[in-house]
RNA sequence: GCCGGGGUGGUGAAACUGGUAGACACGCGAGACUCAAAAUCUCGUGGGCAUUUGCCCGUGUGGGUUCGAGUCCCACCCCCGGCACCA
């Protein structure tokens, strides 16, 4: 026997698996697929726990198929575009691309020091310009479709630096670096029309129902926040319409039965009208400058605002009654939803009410609960019965919605409307460290295609923080128009990572031999896609898995897959804390991967993280548990040399009681494998029952016992502790043992079973009564051990549940 | 505020479609081995009462359904995550 020497067994089965290229998947496409993908790194350096986490799970997922005869898919890369490689650039004059890299060998290293089952061959980084020529392609078909577009859209813009930046990058209205007030400046950006695909994406969220977490699907419907109602133009009165420039103004509305309530209407302060009123001067100075007070303020200042508004002098008439009503100009009135401008009906909406309020605007109620007084103190948001509502009084809010939109369809007023929270996905970035958007500008021919693709970055430029480098690049952007041949510049923005991560699944069902000439085959996505299991944190719930649904259907629309939906399966795994917080460098709480691997080995490492809580769990470090599992491990390295070599499973005749019950747990540890795989990944329930196993085994001394058990605790161990699985399996079967087990339905039977007695449902005492005992025998050996609860007693009651126990119910 | 998910020993957690609450670990206590310690092994470990056989209480709180509730229903409290002036 020898001692567990965690080092060298890892290290011998690590390169074992390297040279034996383990973990590559077949390219032919007869076997059963199974494609387990954990979200990829940003390569920042180092890897930590959550990473630990989120691969240790797919791993031993990916290792539990590929071990029962699937075609694997298990992949890794890298997220290696992004802000955090240009920060580097600035404080270290490092550049972005020597940055990336170095990082990505180095925790490709960590990675492969915790045994993880990669694909060596299909792994890459999204900096890479074979995948962002592809990246472009995609692109570029988007902007030939129309799906990609350019609109004004205002940015956080720093007047020292003369450059964007990102919301973290503001601290506090302040430049990040320079502590210049940040101001909004309105550029052209490019958008992805995601709305578009708004209402299919909302739809077949319910194809996930049961297969991703219900608390995802229910953050990606608010997100998309669908709502259904009445849109109709609010005409100006003529002086007004002079005065606006417009004849009228769109509204939508969810509460068309509130109609008869409107008392004024409110636009947002960026409203074209409100904007051709200051142009032409149509309001006084004080005026205007407070509107341009409330324009200024960002998305986030505005919220915490005070409702704030003024009366720009103008009067709309309402579509139903005639009646003049004032316009006002309000700083709660969003642009991005809607047509910008609400039909305000402060008797039955919050915000209305708070507003009229402040500014002594008529409050006209139209809606009473079906039952109790109106309080008129507050608005009534209920549904209700409608009075005061022309033809429509005494109908019920929902009869009376449809029947109000059904009188403006006919009428020409209106039309029924449905209306998305979702906003399209603004893609464009200024900023060096991302996949250049390939599109040139042409003085004659406008925006051009670039026809040579991968556009590539610029690698001699020099990163400060100030200006954008591709901007700044003394010959980067010239370039000659792919249309007509003459002079133009390049596009120097780039694109969104969150693109990037947006097709990787798909770039790695094609073997690598391709990637030249193609994004991904068409026969290799439809045979691996979707992914059948998909595992990450929670944090990416909205933005990167809603737009690698939409771009998947884009994707299918452009006839590059066949399928809509890119994840089958959807595992959130929670957070990795420590002391009651999540790991952070700024709270000093973190625990290094590579320290716990170089002190107890990645299998132990392994085991902790999947037994300490169930994945979906959050997981608090601790070290004593970590202590437990290393204790276990070597345990189970230990006592392998208990059992002997074997080439086939034996047979068993008579059995000690000991024997048998070491049998039955570990069969009982194979039966718990096979549904944690199925349903529930709950390891800490399947590590616990492996652990009973082995407690059971050593219990007893039948060396052919410990053979049987260990045939099937290293299999099912395999997934989550490979390197001393191997050993184990190999030294001892040669691991003949590493294929389908079926369970031994014979050792999981009981000649007898043991019930509890309850009376009156309190448990009292324990029979044990032969397996095929009839119900009558049952309640006889029951009633005698129970003698002493039940004597000049009543029974009025016989209840006996099979294998569990039986109540007796008593009175007196 | 709205939408999701949770509250079980000293700790992390188990408990299949209502059927012996606390599996498996960590920690703690006792013992064995040892000159001693570490490591390892064995036993014990929800709380309270009792000398033992035992008895009572116990899954956030209060009700309910049921022979039987951690599990189902109603009301409430607390924690976590997300969204939030979305008309």
């Amino acid at each position: 026997m020898s001692q567990y020497n965690p080092q060298q067994i890892e290290k011998k089965w690590q390169n074992i698996w390297k040279e034996q290229k383990a973990f590559e998947p077949e390219e032919s496409f007869e076997k059963e697929k199974m494609y387990v993908l954990s979200m990829f790194p940003y390569p920042s350096g180092r890897i930590h726990m959550g990473h630990v986490r989120n691969y240790t799970i797919g791993d031993a997922i990916a290792r539990h198929y590929r071990k029962a005869g699937y075609n694997v898919l298990h992949p890794i890369g890298w997220d290696a575009f992004g802000m955090p490689a240009e920060n580097a650039a600035i404080k270290h004059k490092v550049h972005p691309k020597k940055w990336t890299y170095e990082n990505i060998d180095y925790m490709r290293k960590e990675l492969d020091s915790l045994g993880l089952s990669f694909s060596q061959d299909r792994e890459f980084a999204t900096c890479d310009p074979l995948y962002s020529k592809w990246e472009q392609k995609f692109i570029i078909d988007m902007w030939n479709k129309g799906l990609l577009y350019r609109k004004k859209a205002s940015v956080n813009w720093c007047p020292h630096d003369k450059t964007v930046l990102a919301n973290e990058q503001v601290i506090e209205g302040r430049c990040w670096r320079c502590d210049t007030e940040v101001v909004q400046r309105e550029i052209e950006q490019y958008f992805l029309k995601i709305t578009d695909y708004a209402e299919e994406l909302l739809q077949d969220l319910d194809k996930l129902e049961g297969k991703w977490p219900s608390q995802v699907l229910a953050m990606q419907r608010n997100w998309i926040g669908k709502s259904e109602g009445l849109e109709f133009v609010m005409k100006l009165d003529s002086p007004s319409a002079q005065k606006a420039g417009a004849e009228g103004f769109e509204v939508f509305t969810t509460r068309p039965d509130t109609i008869y309530g409107v008392t004024y209407a409110a636009l947002a302060p960026e409203h074209p009208i409100v904007k051709h009123l200051i142009e032409t001067k149509a309001l006084d100075e004080e005026k205007i400058e407070r509107i341009k007070r409330m324009q200024n303020q960002n998305a986030k200042e505005r919220q915490q605002a005070e409702k704030e508004g003024l009366f720009l002098e103008l009067y709309a008439l309402h579509p139903l009654t005639g009646q003049k009503i004032p316009v006002w100009v309000a700083n709660f009135v969003l642009m991005e939803y809607g047509s910008g401008a609400v039909m305000a009906v402060p008797a039955h909406d919050e915000r209305d009410f708070e507003f009229a309020k402040k500014y002594g605007l008529p409050i006209k109620y139209v809606i009473k609960p079906k039952t109790g007084e109106l309080d008129t103190s507050k608005a009534y948001t209920e549904p209700g019965i409608l009075f005061d509502s022309g033809k429509f009084s005494g109908m019920r809010s929902e009869e009376a919605k449809r029947a109000i939109i059904d009188y403006f369809e006919k009428e020409g007023l209106g039309r029924r409307a449905v209306n998305y929270r979702l906003k399209d996905w603004l893609v464009s970035r200024q900023r060096y460290w991302g996949t250049p958007i390939p599109l040139v500008k042409c003085q004659s021919c406008g925006i051009v295609p670039e026809t040579d693709l991968p556009v590539t970055l610029p690698e001699d430029i020099e990163i400060t923080g100030e200006g954008n480098p591709l901007e700044l690049h003394p010959t980067w952007k010239k370039t000659r128009c792919p249309k007509c041949g003459g002079e133009a510049e390049r596009e120097t923005d780039t694109l969104d990572t969150f693109v990037e991560s947006s097709w990787y699944f798909l770039r790695y069902t094609t073997p690598r031999k391709y990637w030249e000439e193609v994004p991904f085959r068409k026969e290799d996505s439809d045979y691996w896609m979707p992914v059948d299991q998909y595992i990450g944190g929670i944090e990416h719930a909205i933005l990167h898995l809603l737009y690698s649904r939409f771009f998947t259907k884009v994707l299918r629309d452009m006839g590059y897959v066949s399928i809509d939906e890119p994840f089958e399966r959807l595992l959130t795994q929670g957070m990795v804390l420590k002391d009651g917080a999540k790991m952070s460098k700024s709270k000093g709480n973190t625990v290094d991967p590579d320290a716990i691997v170089q002190k107890y080995g990645a299998d132990t490492a392994r085991l902790f993280i999947l037994f300490a809580a169930p994945p979906q769990k959050e997981l608090e470090w601790s070290d004593s548990a970590v202590e437990g599992a290393y204790r276990f491990i070597k345990r189970f390295y230990e006592r392998s040399f208990n059992a002997k070599p074997l080439k086939e499973l034996p047979k068993f005749g008579d059995l000690s009681k000991e024997e048998k019950e070491a049998r039955k747990k570990v069969y009982e540890a194979l039966k718990k494998s096979q549904e944690v795989y199925a349903k529930s990944f709950a390891f800490n329930t399947l590590i616990a029952a492996a652990m009973e196993a082995l407690n059971a085994l050593n219990a007893q001394n039948n060396e052919e016992v410990w053979s049987e058990g260990y045939w099937v605790l290293s299999n099912i161990l395999e997934p989550i502790i490979p390197h001393v699985s191997h050993e184990i399996a190999d030294r001892l079967f040669g691991r003949a043992n590493f294929a389908p087990i079926l369970v031994d339905e014979g050792a999981l039977e009981e000649e007898s079973v043991t019930l509890a007695v309850t009376i009156n449902g309190k448990r009292r005492c324990e029979i044990e009564v032969p397996k095929e005992a009839s119900k009558e025998e049952v309640l006889e050996v029951a009633k005698e051990a129970a003698k002493k609860w039940i004597e000049g007693k009543e029974i009025v009651k016989e209840i006996v549940v099979p294998g569990r126990l039986v109540n007796l119910v008593v009175k007196g």
